[in-house]
DNA sequence: GTGTTTGTTATCAA
DNA sequence: CTTGATAACAAACA
């Protein structure tokens, strides 16, 4: 699942390859989520080059040029199980010989293209960049600048990282809120970034009951919340994310936060902290780990 | 065949 | 208008 530092790790593989690239071709495979129609997309983006790469919560934002025009961006977004992976540019193509094996393998994804592939792009680097999604939630779509900001401010609240990410604010986003604490933290609109994963740990950490609702929470317990999401993202990002199935970074490896979960899918496990059994449960539609006896 | 997985949006109700 | 709850989306797996 891509949250904020599965995606920043993404953004900051790929700006090393992208940015100044131009993409030479671009093939779309047995995909819908494609915004304008995929032969229209194609054909624009051949020639536009990137000029940076930026993310906004768990959206990618390529920025472009082409022939003056700097007013279009390529958005996408991983969803579930999007991935997006660069495949450097085959310089040792020895004598009329395919491509070796290890030219068409990432790391950890297999072969590449593979049945999941639905996006190529080509770069005039020789690179291409392989957009895989086993499910199809993810999407590709191009905006002009103002339809970008648009967006933006409407459906995404300040980062976690972001100095706009105050304790006032979560407090204040709590404040009138009776859906549970982990819908409010959840919700893009309010703190752009957070997925279950990150959820769960920030709510253990913080020692709050995932299904409490939101104005209940004591000021002391906010704070602790406040702390705990910057502290959570920051460790993820350092880790490059966390791969329990489908994600891989832009390189097509894993990542290693794995290894800090305290809850999530600990189900039956004993408590880290206090060795009660970890419980899994429903909330805000989605699955939640918890430890009972740590979050009250 | 059933339930589960989850980011986001649509839909509906209050 | 806001908030909250729920289903839907696609595909795989147990």
């Amino acid at each position: 699942m891509p949250e904020l530092p599965e995606v920043e790790t993404v953004r900051r593989d790929l700006e090393d390859y992208l940015v100044g690239a131009s993409f030479t071709d671009v093939k779309f495979i047995d995909f819908k989520n494609v915004a304008p129609e995929a032969t229209f997309l194609a054909k624009y983006l051949e020639k536009a080059k990137v000029t940076a790469l930026r993310r906004k919560g768990k959206l990618l934002i390529f920025d472009l040029e082409k022939a003056g025009d700097t007013d279009k961006h390529l958005l996408i977004h991983l969803k579930m199980t999007g991935q997006l992976v660069y495949q450097l540019g085959t310089q040792t193509k020895a004598g009329g010989h395919s491509l070796s094996e290890l030219d068409t393998k990432s790391a950890v994804g297999g072969d590449l293209p593979n049945k999941y592939t639905h996006a190529i792009f080509s770069f005039d680097s020789g690179g291409k960049l392989y957009f895989n999604d086993l499910r199809k939630f993810g999407y590709i779509k191009l905006s002009d600048t103002a339809e970008l900001e648009k967006t933006l401010t409407a459906n995404y609240g300040p980062e976690p990282l972001e100095k706009s990410f105050t304790l006032s604010w979560l407090t204040s986003i709590l404040a009138k809120r009776t859906a549970p604490v982990k819908a409010v933290i959840l919700n893009q609109k309010l703190i752009a970034g957070l997925g279950n994963i990150y959820a769960d740990e920030a709510l253990f950490i913080a020692g709050i009951n995932p299904g409490m609702k939101a104005h209940k929470i004591k000021p002391a317990k906010i704070e602790a919340l406040h702390e705990a999401i910057v502290r959570v993202i920051k460790r993820a990002i350092k880790s490059r994310g966390t791969t329990f199935r489908n994600y891989v970074d832009g390189k097509g490896n894993k990542g290693s936060f794995i290894k800090f979960l305290q809850v999530y899918q600990r189900q039956k496990q004993p408590c880290l902290q206090c060795g009660e059994t970890i419980l899994k449960a429903k909330v805000a539609g989605r699955g939640t780990h918890y430890c009972p006896s740590c979050q009250k």
